[in-house]
RNA sequence: GCUGCUGUAGCUCAGUGGUAGAGCGCGUCAUUGGUAAUGACGAGGUCGGGAGUUCAAUUCUCCCCAGCAGCACCA
């Protein structure tokens, strides 16, 4: 091999020899022309660069194509730097600041004494558009730390300044030229403004704290979509509005399970369906708990002010507690927003032996959280709840089996209710407002690192985001849109026994403080339900479904039969309505499916001739004609819970 | 809490400086129809709350409340 040669290694293992200096763009245009036409990044040893970075050293490369996922996370990036010089030739004076892309599209942060408006969108994207029109190609230019910091300083680009100020002093600061307009960035970047495309769009403009930190500016964001062709963006467009269609507040006044009203914001008004749904799955919840060894209990939901000061909460919660006037007392008594340190008094009533441990103390507590008026959110996020909580008390030996216990539980409940699939676990570790000794939270943490080396599910760390008293394993969900929401957890708590002075009598005749672990399984009622109306989209599974079948008669003289029908139904324990009004057939088979009632008996005076229904089951077309017994039968074991 | 937007009939929404309209739903009547909307007629609104500007405010301005999106928060 020559000294100013090259040998890159392809994927496929091959090699071939280079001058030294070529680049990603000649090597593809050396293997092939479509290739190179396709080309818009290349990867060296594994690290994603600009095809025009100069190949010096011997290397393994992979050309990075435009219709691949880093391709596509490339147009996304490009996308939010096109957008920022069209915004800034549009409305100079505005400061960029940072812009990355993100899941199905790009956002950039601007500053800008007047923020933007939906309205000016049109503009953007025809300055946007004009911009990849002119195909502008990226330059890659590595400037000196100061020169670069007074360049933008000199610009009044201030917040691109700080950026640079705060990168390590070792790193390479780099910009990109993209036509006149310049800014800093680590790249890569694609060939030039063209390769972005034109499958984008401006969709939404908000709020959003510079670095993050609500305690400095708000700074002006600009989200928008972009895909590699036409197609795939409005592939995604009408994925959004289908999305839509399934949001838990839409299916809830639809279907008429709950509503909201001004008088009593984040806090339900549950309707008959709505509540049937609702205190199915607690029964659900209740035999279930009963089955794995757990007592249930209920304490109050307003305790003084001193109580609370005990447990901690008046210190580190008190701004999300509602907090009552208390005139005999003096002292203010505030509603609970945690069932925990009252579940500590039911233990604490007795003397407790280390024979009664693990001792699993259910309680479905209704709790209030004062939230700020920006977190409301239907039933995902509301101000009352009711929490499936338990504390179990054990030893420390006690403690690891209890908790691997209680992550089995929550994934065969989820399992039971179809959700299984969807989780993910968030093991989250010590927050900075906390209280306690490093010491518990070190063996707090190990344990439950251990349990998540028994437990067969997938997780990720969500480092500072424990509680002020425990770290957690939380269980999150998505709702239709793919916001995530905790669900379950999990918390190992060694404060609290102590806080609250809890004991129990060990084998050696001591006193010893207990562990208390605190689990939920759905978390929130409502926010669970919430979620599973859009899992379902609706429409829930049998056993859950507020009205499981309508009987409908074709004809008026099916009424009587109808009747008969109905009464089968509900003397078979199935929730089911009689649908005898003066409306056509087709009328009623509409309505009923849009009220994703399961199934359907219709009913006509064939049926009643012959004792029969004509089943019709939600989703499907498909009729089948069954004797009345088997039909309700039938129905009757498909409707049994899972437990 | 912050930024932007929204609030009109039970629901979805249109509209206007001179106290309001549609579709669905609801009621009545006719129709007895076989698997996703039968027809006609009718009832129904303090235009989120308060203040201001104006001869006149649902419409313009300000404040408050609630909701929506995002940010921050989320024990």
């Amino acid at each position: 091999m020559s000294s100013n040669n090259v040998t890159v290694t392809m994927p496929d293992n091959s090699t071939r020899e280079y001058m030294q200096g070529t680049t990603g763009t000649g090597i593809a245009e050396d293997i092939s022309k479509s290739l190179a036409k396709q080309a818009v990044a290349v990867k060296i040893n594994g690290k994603l660069c600009d095809m025009s970075l100069s190949i010096e050293q011997d290397c393994s490369i992979e050309i990075i194509k435009r219709d691949s996922e880093e391709g596509l996370e490339l147009i996304r990036h490009d996308a939010a730097h096109v957008m920022a010089q069209a915004v800034q030739n549009i409305f100079p004076g505005t400061q960029v600041t940072i812009g990355p892309a993100i899941e199905n599209g790009f956002y950039y942060d601007f500053a800008r004494n007047e923020p933007f408006s939906t309205e000016d969108f049109a503009a953007i994207e025809k300055e946007m558009h004009k911009i990849v029109e002119r195909g502008d190609v990226f330059v890659r230019e590595e400037w000196d730390r100061k020169e670069a910091i007074a360049y933008f300083k000199d610009k009044g680009e201030m917040y691109k300044a700080e950026l640079i100020e705060d990168l390590p002093e070792d790193e390479v600061i780099s910009v990109y030229r993209q036509g006149d307009w310049v800014d800093l960035c680590r790249g890569p970047h694609l060939p030039t403004t063209k390769h972005v495309g034109t499958a984008f769009k401006l969709l939404k403009v908000a709020g959003a704290y510079w670095r993050g930190d609500s305690n400095n500016a708000m700074l002006s964001r600009i989200y928008g979509t972009a895909w590699r062709d036409e197609k795939e963006l409005k592939a995604y467009l009408t994925q959004i509005e289908e999305a839509e269609k399934r949001d838990h507040r839409k299916l809830g006044n639809e279907m008429d399970l709950f509503h909201f009203q001004d008088e009593a914001p984040g806090q339900v008004f549950w309707h008959d369906k709505g509540w049937t749904i609702y205190t199915e799955l607690m029964s659900y919840m209740r035999r279930k708990v009963k089955s794995k060894g757990y007592q249930e209990i209920n304490t109050p939901q307003m305790l003084d002010s001193r109580f609370w000061q005990a447990s901690g909460h008046w210190d580190k919660y008190r701004e999300n507690m509602f907090i009552i006037e208390n005139a005999e007392t003096d002292n203010p008594a505030a509603l609970k927003p945690m069932s925990c340190p009252g579940g500590a008094q039911v233990y604490k009533a007795h003397l407790r032996s280390y024979r009664e441990l693990p001792l699993r103390m259910a309680e479905f507590g209704r709790v209030f959280r004062k939230e700020a008026s920006g977190a409301r959110h239907g039933l995902m996020r509301v101000q009352a709840f009711t929490q499936d909580d338990a504390h179990i008390f054990c030893t420390h030996d006690q403690l690891e089996d209890e908790v691997v216990a209680m992550c089995d539980l929550i994934k065969e409940v989820y399992t039971d209710l179809g959700m299984a699939e969807s989780i993910t676990v968030h093991f989250a570790t010590r927050p900075e407002q906390r209280i306690g000794s490093e010491e518990d939270w070190d063996r707090a943490e190990n344990a439950l690192r251990k349990v998540l080396d028994r437990i067969d599910m997938k997780w990720v760390i969500n480092e500072g985001d424990g509680a002020f008293y425990a770290p957690k394993l939380d269980f999150v969900l998505e709702d239709a849109i793919g916001r995530q929401w905790q669900c379950g957890t999990v918390q190992v708590d060694m404060n609290m026994p102590r806080r609250m002075t809890l004991e129990y009598v060990g084998e050696d005749g001591e006193r010893h403080v207990p562990h208390m672990v605190h689990r939920a399984i759905l978390g929130s009622v409502e926010r669970f339900l919430g979620v599973m109306t859009e899992h379902y989209a609706g429409k829930f599974p049998l056993w859950l479904a507020p009205v499981q079948c309508v009987v409908a008669t074709v004809t008026g003289k099916a009424d009587e039969y109808a009747s008969e029908v109905y009464e089968a139904l509900k003397a078979a324990g199935i929730r089911a309505e009689l649908d005898i009004r003066n409306e056509k057939i087709n009328y009623k088979v509409r309505e009923h499916s849009v009220q994703k009632v399961p199934a359907l008996f219709v009913v006509g005076a064939r049926e009643a001739d012959e004792k029969t229904v004509a089943i019709r089951r939600l989703g499907s077309d498909a009729q089948s004609v069954v004797g009345l017994d088997e039909a309700v039968d039938a129905l009757k074991k498909e409707a049994r819970a899972p437990y």
